[in-house]
DNA sequence: GGAGTTACATCGTAATACGATATAATCCAT
DNA sequence: ATGGATTATATCGTATTACGATGTAACTCC
């Protein structure tokens, strides 16, 4: 029976579609997570490393900001720092404006091995930047096969 | 002075978009995450029903195949799967063509919930999937003021 | 200047992913 | 058909990582 696993979801399409994007995603964080070890590093190092050297114009990057910008605790962050520390890969300084702050700094290391990771990143990029973004068009084209919010779960 | 930090990293503007655009899929990760929590799932949980219910046509969604779409090692998946399979959301069933394998089932209790979960999805997705092309595309625009390969070392 | 708040640090713990290894089914050359 | 190699899944112990709870120092503001 063609009909044989019937009832099939009628979310099949969605569900496909998201699964796809989701490899895409993968692929990419998967690449990224290679070139950091690749490089030496840990990826959260690398996340951590790049969050810092890119931190927008005005902004001091304290350890709270790196929490916030990957989406983690403040209590992780600090044991991350602490590692990166030892690698010499990043800096504490007391931020002068405000004694409890901890302002991060890469250091000469950090901004050298980081710099080769973002041209990496950026090749990458060039080249898987376009199959993300047409996966993300076909989740947002993805039809769930007619019903649409009210799922009629009383079945008749 | 200005010229304080001196000797500004030129990758800078790269490792600012770069940054900002990490920093969108982390906002969409999180959002990801969240829904699958309140939806009583984990995260992975989640992860591994979507690739199941939207495995391509004519694939059967064994664990190593879950595995492979998740970027994770087979035991892992193993793992996972029994987490699952224990909260009634999946479902294993030996392969009758190859009794090695094991081909992996949603439960009706799984595509409910997963459902929902795409839908979630679908509208974040229509949300946020402009501005994570948007932050892609500054990447690939990003210049390295100047410096593209050869980044002079020796300095004068 | 003392209460309340904010930022970072420390500690113990839980969850997760993995390597190494085990078991079972399949393949294939003979 | 049989034994060895290969493939798919499973099990076990371990390491790493993230977190909650709690501690400490600096700041705010009345």
């Amino acid at each position: 029976m063609t009909h044989a696993g019937a009832k099939q979801d009628p979310n099949q399409p969605l569900h496909r579609a998201l699964a796809e994007f989701r490899r895409q995603l993968r692929g990419f964080l998967l690449a990224s997570e290679n070139a950091a070890n690749e490089a030496g590093l840990h990826p959260q190092q690398h996340q951590l490393l790049l969050a810092v050297a890119g931190v927008p114009a005005g902004i001091s990057p304290s350890i709270a900001y790196a929490a916030e910008a990957l989406g983690l605790k403040h209590n992780t962050v600090v044991e991350l720092v602490d590692r990166c520390e030892k690698e010499g890969l990043l800096m504490r300084a007391t931020d002068p404006e405000d004694r409890r702050r901890v302002c991060l700094r890469t250091t000469a290391r950090g901004q050298r091995v980081l710099g080769r990771l973002s041209q990496v990143h950026l090749r990458e990029l060039n080249l898987q930047g376009p199959l993300l973004i047409q996966a993300l068009q076909n989740v947002v084209n993805a039809k769930s096969r007619g019903v649409p919010y009210r799922n009629r779960k009383r079945n008749g």
